[in-house]
DNA sequence: TTGAAAGCGCTAACAA
DNA sequence: TTGTTAGCGCTTTCAA
């Protein structure tokens, strides 16, 4: 055979089988013009006949561009993520690039060397969901040419930026790509919780209960923040009893506690998805508004009302400001809030 | 700046800036042993000073093995493969390898252009969910030393095999990897739903509808085959008026049709989670087993009876099994059939 | 313990 | 239209 001894065939494989030069080689396999129909001809049919399969590190190594992309979520097997990460994948196909994702489990420690080990492998952008605050380590990717996007929750990059107050986005004069801060893709957390909250009150529900994340997650400080704002409004007064902040495994006993406390709640306000679930699951069963929508909300009964964030929306949006960059941009960093939807379905209309 | 001109330092530039030679860089960046610990912390400093992080890609070209591999779904966002994938992620990195994932979309075309694109990027190995029937174009890949695995369901090499008639592993002499066929994960599709089909009978059932995938996919085969079983055993006799094969978006109106009929089923057996909720969907309230299991079929009213398959057992075997084969094992291909587990939660033992 | 040189498979720049 | 050459950043081999 001509192929090499082991292992598989090269460029260079191809270009004595066909008896042309390696770089007519290349650019038939480019699609590059300037080759004869007859030449290439025999080209392909010895890339056929050998199997030949261009390699990409090979590439990548020349050309400095990988078309992919890393992706770090929480847990690819949460139906929120999943649906985010689907959009991405998505999203890169139609520009040509890979996707390389990831779980960081909520492990600042893992979410770091999943970053740094994408970064290893050059891709040429990163999609993060943040678990970890302090994303300092980023700064020698950033700056050699790495483009990021924090989604669903903001991500610091040493300077104290963004951590719930209103701080926006702003970064000084905003000339060149060397801000302190990168594009962010968020839902619009405060407010959907108030819209959720409100709902509840005007229901005729004055003692509702809040039961979030762990306050130290972004999202839920944020949902907090609505759910006092709506309590506000309505000239209620905040209780610090009806609120709990911890792992949805504790939610279903926080919520049991306050409802055998004097003067309970009435309806419930829960922080996520798996705490709405796991508060359904410990037998809850009165007024009840969810923040995220899940598969057969509507098929319980009575149905969950949620507050429904979009996921695919979520990682679409992500996604696409990537590969704007990718692509060149290089304005200031972008921070976009997309809003939620409040959807009735009983379990939030039902009375005091 | 020491640093090369533009982009990312490379390891000659440690080298400068530590007064090093560049193989004394690679030891230390690789653990290798042979380092005075003052040089080694020269170079560290260094390495940290210019925020050097090796390139995989020149290392993946001159080592030959990318610590990657491929995952092929039909779709990230569907709990079942999710949690698939989340338990391939799991093996991947206990053994130090990263995971490319990418969605198929039960396209065939789709799935041939994924597993290329991977082989082209030289993951070490492929573990494939496959939804084309023919993988001949894998041949060259397989003979270039990539490993694969099929889960789910069988993949087909060009030889006629495993498209779920009984003709088990044997391939002939067995010495070496050149045998026609690859390493197969499957769960017991068949024996599940015979289980399923049988639980309804036993609870008084004598006319069970099959709401199933369309026939083409290998597990809507299986199971309609166990399907058959249960009746045959039970003496009951088939009526293809009571089977039905279609997506999931037209299993509701089938089973409408078929209850609208002269001597419409008394039970259902579903042959999929998706089929399952979509027939729930339609407002079906009668005897009911379906197949897979899923999120909140316990906390729904009557909760929903399953045959429970367990995507993440799944994952995990094949992902195992592939990194045996990374590891040297060379022995005959692996067909691994998983058991079902059927759960009863109320659906299934309603009386006719 | 340290270093110099060769080359992995490809593409970019420049001939012919 | 086709071919030649250099080198991407790293590891491997061999030498000091």
């Amino acid at each position: 055979m001509t192929e090499s001894a082991r292992g598989r065939p090269t460029m260079k494989d191809v270009a004595t089988a066909a008896g042309v030069a390696l770089k007519t080689v290349s650019r038939v396999v480019n699609d590059e013009p300037g080759v004869t129909p007859a030449t290439a001809g025999r080209v392909s049919a010895a890339i056929e006949r050998l199997g030949y399969r261009r390699n990409e590190s090979a590439r990548v190594l020349r050309r400095g561009r990988t078309s992919s992309i890393g992706l770090v979520i929480e847990d690819v097997a949460d139906p929120f993520y999943s649906g985010f990460g689907r959009a991405v994948e998505e999203v890169a196909l139609g520009h040509g690039s890979l996707v390389l994702s990831g779980s960081s489990g909520e492990d600042p420690g893992r979410e770091r060397e999943l970053i740094l080990t994408f970064c290893s492998r050059r891709v040429d952008g990163l999609i993060i969901v943040p678990s970890g605050t302090d994303h300092g380590y980023l700064r020698p990717e950033l700056d050699a040419g790495i483009a990021a996007v924090f989604a669903d929750r903001p991500g610091g990059l040493g300077t104290d930026n963004g951590t719930g107050t209103g701080t926006e986005t702003g970064s000084g004069t905003g000339t060149g790509r060397d801000t302190d801060s990168c594009d962010t893709v968020l839902c619009d957390n405060a407010g959907g919780a108030y819209a959720g909250v409100n709902h509840l009150i005007r229901h005729g529900h004055r003692r509702v209960a809040f039961v979030g994340d762990r306050a130290s997650v972004f999202t839920s400080g944020e949902r907090l923040r609505g759910y006092r704002r709506a309590l506000e409004e309505a000239g209620l007064t905040f209780d610090g009893s009806l609120v709990s902040n911890g792992p949805a495994e504790e939610a279903g006993s926080a919520l049991t506690r306050m409802l055998r406390g004097g003067d309970p709640p009435t309806a419930v306000f829960t922080g996520n998805g798996r705490i709405t679930v796991a508060v359904l699951r410990a037998g809850h069963r009165q007024a009840l508004v969810g923040f995220d929508d899940f598969e057969l909300a509507d098929l319980l009964v009575p149905g969950v009302t949620v507050v429904a964030q979009d996921p695919a929306g979520l990682g679409r949006t992500a996604a696409e400001l990537l590969f704007r960059r990718l692509a060149g941009d290089r304005g200031a960093p972008e921070r976009i809030e997309l809003p939620t939807r409040l959807i009735p379905r009983g379990s939030g209309e039902l009375p005091p």
